[in-house]
DNA sequence: CGGTTTTGACCTGCGC
DNA sequence: GCGCAGGTCAAAACCG
């Protein structure tokens, strides 16, 4: 299993590399951000004051479930397997996107993964003093007299920041480690399949709630979206996604963070396209809460998902030309540039300071500085063959994260543990 | 019996 | 103000 995803990173990274140069060779000298000017119809100046996280994206992948293959929400049997086993098939995530992204059909439905994989982030920017209360436990969280403003101001941003992964599954939803208690489903406009809430059960009063839908596009394809910071400790298997989701709540606020923070130890390199289409998360696509997106399930027939897309974002100020232009602000990331830093690349893939905008195209957008480019590449080459467990770096990733997301507990009962023994088998 | 799911009602925000 | 849509509540039903 790890050697056949050794190969798909092989082909994955040599897809990219040579992505990449045709790249380079078509912008030649062309301002990136001109191009999106050009692509957006220069909309994007009404979002220009708006606050934009400047940091790597520190994502965290959870294991999916492959236990049951009825839609989460079709109605019919309850499922009470909330921490489902049987993830380690998911986890060891076959990376060929180039031999994979035209065969969805190839994609067995018994839950044996031959799709390739892409990571997808997205940012919704939040608007001032529309942030939904609902979200707020016990609807009191804007009202604590002893907090200042700045501090409600933090908080209510985290809550909002939101994860959202898109996995490639037939289970009801995908494993995360945490348990959840469904409190309400919905149908949403624009997808014929319900979206499902619930809120993490692993803690009283803990905020964590998600979503889960199915796409409407891909219906093979499951959209988990995760959106609070949990107050309790967690398990090892829930804190891949539990670092997602406070990194991504982190980023809203690391307009004044400095390079020492998590997020800047981040696994994962930002690149930027256009804001994404409604497709890309279909999930509360119009809520204006900051969002990021993990995209485990290729869909080929999204055009924005090709490969060409996925891998355009490296370059400076790196947009999706092929892209919609609703939400203001979105970011890609794919598996290449996670090799990257990964591979402790980092410094040659930069982020653009988070004080200093003026070099973006857009103000909301992350961008990554084109140095050293080939050098990159050709570091990530060697890195990605010598890595022979894309997974084992994933976890690796957020473990290295972890560190501010609270306290890790070696192991933790009930559902976590059928996770955590899934997930050492990887 | 306790925890979870279901599902209709309710609340809130937003656009017209 | 009204209607729509997203999100949550809560009582009833369900399940182990």
């Amino acid at each position: 299993m790890l050697s056949y995803a050794t190969n798909n990173f092989n082909s994955l990274q040599m897809h990219f590399i040579a992505l990449m140069q045709e790249r380079n060779q078509r912008n030649g000298s062309l301002q990136w951000h001109e191009a999106m000017h050009e692509k957006m119809g220069d909309k994007r100046n009404e979002h220009e004051d708006a606050i934009v996280p400047r940091r790597f994206l520190n994502l965290g992948l959870a294991p999916l479930a492959d236990e049951a293959s009825h839609s989460p929400t079709e109605g019919g049997s309850q499922d009470r397997s909330i921490s489902p086993p049987n993830n380690v098939e998911v986890m060891s995530m076959d990376y060929n996107v180039e031999e994979n992204y035209n065969s969805k059909e190839a994609v067995p439905i018994d839950g044996e993964r031959s799709d390739g994989r892409d990571v997808r982030v997205t940012f919704r920017e939040e608007s001032p003093g529309k942030v939904s209360q609902s979200w707020i436990p016990n609807k009191a969280a804007n009202s604590s007299p002893s907090k200042s403003s700045d501090q409600q101001s933090q908080e209510a941003t985290i809550r909002k920041a939101r994860v959202s992964v898109r996995a490639r599954s037939e289970a009801p939803m995908i494993t995360d480690g945490c348990q959840w208690r469904k409190y309400g489903q919905k149908m949403a406009k624009g997808n014929p399949c319900p979206r499902a809430y619930y809120r993490c059960t692993m803690a009283a009063g803990c905020p964590v709630r998600k979503q889960v839908q199915r796409c409407a596009e891909d219906r093979s394809v499951l959209i988990t979206t995760y959106e609070g910071k949990h107050s309790h400790p967690l398990p090892p298997a829930a804190m891949a996604t539990a670092s997602t989701t406070s990194a991504a709540a982190n980023m809203l606020l690391s307009g004044s963070m400095s390079s020492t923070d998590g997020l800047m130890n981040s696994s994962f390199l930002a690149k930027t396209e256009l804001p994404g289409s409604s497709s890309l998360s279909p999930i509360s696509a119009a809520a204006p809460f900051p969002t990021v997106t993990l995209d485990l399930a290729h869909t080929p027939n999204v055009p924005f998902r090709r490969p060409s897309t996925q891998f355009q974002v490296p370059f400076p100020n790196g947009a999706a030309p092929v892209l919609g232009a609703t939400p203001p602000t979105s970011l890609l990331l794919d598996f290449g540039q996670t090799f990257f830093n990964q591979s402790k690349l980092i410094s040659g893939v930069q982020m653009s300071p988070g004080s200093d905008g003026s070099q973006l195209s857009h103000p909301k957008v992350q961008s990554i500085q084109p140095s050293s480019l080939a050098d990159t590449v050709s570091a990530a080459t060697a890195a990605i063959t010598a890595d022979p467990s894309f997974t084992a770096v994933l976890a690796a990733a957020i473990t290295s994260i972890i560190g501010g997301g609270g306290s890790s507990r070696a192991a933790q009962t009930g559902n976590s543990n059928n996770n955590n023994s899934s997930e050492n088998k990887i």
